[in-house]
DNA sequence: TTGATTTGTTCTCCAGTTGTTCTCTATTCT
DNA sequence: AGAATAGAGAACAACTGGAGAACAAATCAA
C-alpha cells in the first residue's frame, strides 16, 4: 500500500517520536504535535496507516496510537554451533543466521556448524572451516554426514552403510576408520556446502 | 520502448535527484528543478516515462512521481566466471549473484571466481570450488591473491613480494612456485572467503 | 455504582493542490 | 512541407488534507 505525502509525513514524525512519549500518544496529543485541530483529519491518516499495516489496530480499546513491530527479514540459516569428532555438537546459545549460496540449499531444512579438528583434511575441509548441513536422517553410502554415534558423540565423517554394520571413515590419512552396528549410527544431517573464511 | 532526449533527461534527473526529496515530488516541483514553468508540458513526459515503464502508473491518484520500484532486492555479490592458471578470467555472460556470509565481505567491493584446476589443492582448494575475493590493487606477503600475470593471465596463488621480484606459489606439492619481475604482476584482489557446494 | 471525562469514530463541509486534457506556438530534423 | 519534439498556458475534475460537530464506548473519579 502507498502512502500519500502527509501519510508518510505523520508515520516518520510518529516513529522519531516514539522515544520522546512514554506512553503511545493519544489523537489529541499527535494532532498537538502535528498542529492539527481536528481529531477526525487525523483519523483518516491513522486508518489509512493502519490499513498499510504500519500501526496496530484500534480493536475498540483506548490505548494510544501504537507502531507495529518492524518484522526484520533475517535472511540465511541457523548456524548451530561447534563439531568435532567424539563430542557432541557443541551448541552456541545464540543462534546466528548466516547468509549462504542459494546452491547450497536443498529447499530442505539447512543449517550450518563449525568443524573442529583435521579429520576431514583429506577432503578439503580444515580446522575452523564451517559445512552447511542438510537435516536429514538418512544417507546414501559416500555421502559426508553428521553422525550421531551412541546418542552421545556427534561426528563428521563420510559414511558406508552395509547391511551388518556402519563404517565412518575420515578423511585423514594418519586416522583409521570405525566400524559400528547400524543402531549404534544415526544420521542427523547430510554436507551440501562448505564455508571458509580467510583472516 | 525508446526514450527521447529530454525523456531520458528528466528520468535522470528524477534518478540523481531522487535522495534530496524526502517525498516524491510533484509535477510543480519537479518543473521547478527542470526549469519549466507548464505542468502540462510535464505531463507528456511523465506519461512517455510510464509507458516505458520506468514511472509508477498515477492511477488517479496524487502521489507524486515515483520510480517503479525494481522489486529484486536480489543480495549477494557477484560470479564473474572461472579462474584458471594460465588464462585470463573466463567472464560469465549475465553476472548471477550470489549469497555469501558476512563474514567473508570486507566492506569493499568482492566478488565470487570459481576456482579452476588444482594448483591450490594443499591450501584446501579444489576444482570448481568458489571463491570471494575483495578487489585490491596490492596483497601482503602470506595472501593468497588473484595476479594478472603480463595483463593476460590470471591466476590464484598465494604471493610474496620482495624488491626486486614476485614470487607466486601455488599449494601443490606437484608443482614449482614461479618468479616474475614486479612489473609483470598486478594484484587484482585477495582471497577472503571459499565456498564449496556437493553434489 | 454512577456520573464525568477522555478517546476513538463517523459524518459533513470546504479549500487548495495535483494530475489531466486541451489548444497553440516554436524549433529541429527528414 | 510535414513530422516529431518541446514548451506555455488555461481550464477542469479529482484527490488530499483539514475543520468541526456529534456520538458511543472506554476509562477514570468519586
Amino acid at each position: 500500500m502507498k502512502l500519500t505525502r502527509r501519510q508518510q509525513e505523520i508515520y516518520d514524525i510518529l516513529r522519531d517520536n516514539l522515544d520522546h512519549f512514554d506512553q503511545p500518544p493519544t489523537y489529541d496529543e499527535l494532532c498537538r504535535l502535528l498542529g492539527l485541530s481536528s481529531r477526525g483529519s487525523l483519523h483518516k491518516h491513522i486508518q489509512a496507516l493502519i490499513q498499510a499495516g504500519l500501526l496496530e489496530p484500534m480493536e475498540g480499546l483506548q490505548r494510544g496510537i501504537r507502531l507495529v513491530e518492524s518484522v526484520e527479514v533475517e535472511e540465511g540459516i541457523p548456524f548451530l554451533g561447534r563439531i568435532a569428532a567424539g563430542r557432541p555438537i557443541e551448541a552456541i546459545s545464540q543462534a546466528a543466521l548466516m547468509k549462504v549460496p542459494d546452491e547450497m540449499l536443498t529447499g530442505k531444512s539447512c543449517y550450518v556448524l563449525q568443524v573442529t579438528g583435521d579429520s576431514m583434511i583429506d577432503e578439503g575441509i580444515f580446522d575452523g572451516d564451517y559445512v552447511v548441513i542438510e537435516q536429514r536422517d538418512s544417507a546414501d553410502n559416500g555421502d559426508i554426514v553428521v553422525a550421531l554415534v551412541n546418542n552421545e558423540e556427534a561426528t563428521l565423517k563420510k559414511i558406508k552403510q552395509q547391511s551388518d554394520r556402519v563404517i565412518l571413515y575420515p578423511a585423514n590419512a594418519s586416522m583409521a576408520a570405525m566400524v559400528y552396528k547400524p543402531e549404534e549410527i544415526q544420521v542427523q544431517g547430510v554436507l551440501t556446502g562448505l564455508l571458509r573464511c580467510y583472516r
